[in-house]
DNA sequence: TTATTTGCAAAGTCTTTGCAAGCAG
DNA sequence: CTGCTTGCAAAGACTTTGCAAATAA
């Protein structure tokens, strides 16, 4: 079977990178395939990729994960997600609307992070994108409130 | 004058707080009349607050205020957002279309925040929550993207 | 070759926690 | 009174940075 190329492949990352004046490394490449062989496991976090490499055996850093998350959120092969639990948490941002396309319903009070799948968006990012100047990737969307289970707790 | 009572007023607060069995406090009360004086200051973050009260000379520690921001989160009266520069900030909850209602545009180069003002997000809160059980309260979108700046310097 | 990148450890920042004293209800 | 709250300082968690060695182009 072949590498998961629907999804995100090496030839972009090398342009991407080389675009910019970096360089493609082994540590840069295993990264990002993590996040394309986990791509079912969302919103990773730094810690949760080093954990991944560690049970691979690599030698990569955690200082090396950070700098790579970092770099390929500024390319835009990943996006940054913020759930409040005190890590940033990374996606793949690919094109695909299945797994692209996803909104988080973030409890208040027991911080229960669900996934809504489902998005309606297209619309207002076409609108924004002509009233802005602003050239849109990606979106997150986060509604707040209380779960099912908080609501009847209350 | 009368204070500015269209935004949030205490007695909001205190039927909140004993709902759930908190107290009301003087620091809870002069924290969130900071976010009321303040509102035209989007996302502040603790230490944003903690710097207006050593101005007003007040004795509150960093730390209530810590506290206090996440309380007062979990009652829905602020709102946190999280743009990626290291630390929470927090918004009033209000229930103005025109306060409650923008975006926020990021950009992945130079992680400036641009705010949108428009919404339309209404019907998708509608539909999320007859499909998931979910009382939302406020909602968070983040568009990633390039500003005008950052295209062109490409 | 040469500027970029890495790994390590140390440092930095934001946030949380333990505890005794202080308060609201 | 009684349990929640505060302020302080210490601890904790996550992330960044300095630097010499290694490496991609």
């Amino acid at each position: 079977m072949s590498e998961n190329h629907q999804l995100f492949n090496l030839k972009d990352l090398r342009e991407k990178l080389s675009e910019r004046g970096y360089k493609m490394t082994p540590q840069r490449k295993e990264i990002l395939k993590i996040f394309v062989e986990n791509s079912d496991r969302h919103h990773m976090s730094a810690e949760d990729v080093y954990g991944i490499l560690r049970e691979k055996d690599s030698e990569i850093g955690l200082a090396t994960v950070y700098r790579a998350l970092d770099l390929l959120s500024e390319l835009g092969i990943l996006v940054q997600i913020d759930f409040g639990d005190g890590c940033a948490r990374y996606e793949l941002n690919t094109a695909d609307p299945k797994i692209h396309h996803h909104h988080h319903l973030i409890c208040l009070k027991c911080k229960k992070v669900i996934e809504f799948e489902e998005d309606l968006l297209d619309e207002l990012e076409e609108t924004i994108e002509n009233k802005s100047d602003f050239k849109i990737l990606n979106h997150e969307v986060k509604f707040f409130g209380y779960c099912k289970d908080c609501q009847q707790a209350r």
